[in-house]
DNA sequence: ATTACTAGGGAGCGAGTAT
DNA sequence: TATACTCGCTCCCTAGTAA
């Protein structure tokens, strides 16, 4: 069944108590609830079965059903991104810890093939480096994988005698509610979701007092 | 397209700003944030819009798009649903005002027949008489409705000499977080959806200093 | 480069009904 | 009375591809 689907019947069985006892639930009972027929309900109930949602038992062969854990973590989930959708619309709000980067950073901002760019799109002349920030947990990085895969604001590589810089994609962003810069996401990243790399028109550890292990609050805009 | 689908991808659209302006939304992107196709984000986009849950734009041959009013309000509601059932499961949380019956409930109320069943499944022998309560707005309506539905306690009818007294169901109830009642629903009911019948073992007009057109919250129990 | 049509397959649905 | 199977129909999905 369609994870969406899954979703939102287990919302549903949340809504009717299903999350933290077995509930008695007939069949008939629980396709009106759900809005669907009978057949159906018992035909969705078998499948959150089977995929491990849910457990039931039969008393005097009526059903009782009662979320998992592992249904609850889906629903604990999905909740937390509905209400985030409507506390932060068009926002991808972002929690984690300052860490040292291999400093390299400095190097790609100050390229002039890309520093031209950035003050085209974002407005802004970078400081020479990047602030690497951890995220906090898996939330955090789904959240991240996802906004890497939005378009943003493209940036185009070069190349020089040298050596080929990559496309970067940039989306601007509000670090600590205070400074205005953005995260960027180079096209051949050494590092993985877990990673965000924030730049602005400032030295960001001097002009927020930051250093290694201090929690970062990044608000990233989605249209701006 | 199945109302629980569209739900989620009204989520998902406001998520991504376009509850409150246009948001560019290439179809691979869009694709790429629902975790379907792109024929399917374009197919996706069509029928919402076909159904006037969002507008659309091209410029450049580049969609844009913006939830509409009537998106609005199903998002609204949906997120308003989820909260509930996270804040209150197992519960039905109702609010309304006090309004004047037609004074018959003391009559049913007594009847030896009723009373009898009240005792054996609700656990208290009620006062003669029901509170009558105007639901507030649409939501608890249509919460009502959804409750009415379900089965509850089985008071079953009888009839004497001079005429026939239906079924009735029962959820036993808690009304302004102070006293423990419930909530009838008789099976030939006079009153529509808007309208919710509250019993206990006490005089709740008295008991709460309630007189017409108060608010009254009433939470509903679904498991006990 | 972007949208969206078409066709084929599979998922999801309700009615009828066996158990 | 309850659950859940079968069947036929529709809805929903993706890949391929036209515009």
């Amino acid at each position: 069944m369609n994870i969406r689907l899954i979703r939102t019947y287990l919302v549903d069985l949340y809504k009717l108590g299903a999350g933290s006892r077995y509930i008695k639930s007939p069949t008939n009972e629980l396709a009106m609830f759900f809005g669907v027929s009978q057949q159906s309900a018992s035909r969705i109930i078998n499948e959150l079965y089977d995929l491990e949602y849910i457990d039931k038992k039969y008393i005097d062969r009526t059903l009782w059903i009662r979320i998992t854990e592992k249904g609850l973590q889906e629903v604990e989930e999905y909740i937390k991104y509905i209400n985030d959708a409507y506390e932060h619309p068009g926002e991808f709000v972002f929690e984690g810890y300052v860490v040292s980067g291999l400093g390299e950073g400095a190097y790609y901002m100050s390229r002039r093939g890309y520093v031209l760019q950035f003050e085209k799109y974002l407005g802004f002349t970078p400081y020479p480096g990047t602030l690497n920030i951890k995220l906090r947990d898996s939330y955090y990085i789904s959240q991240n994988r996802l906004l890497r895969r939005l378009s943003g604001y493209h940036i185009k590589g070069f190349r020089t005698k040298e050596r080929v810089f990559g496309d970067v994609r940039a989306f601007k962003a509000r670090i600590n509610d205070k400074i205005e810069g953005a995260v960027i996401y180079a096209e051949r990243s050494i590092y993985g979701f877990e990673m965000m790399e924030v730049i602005a028109p400032v030295y960001l550890r001097g002009e927020l007092s930051l250093s290694d292990g201090d929690m970062v609050r990044v608000v990233v805009y989605l249209n701006k």
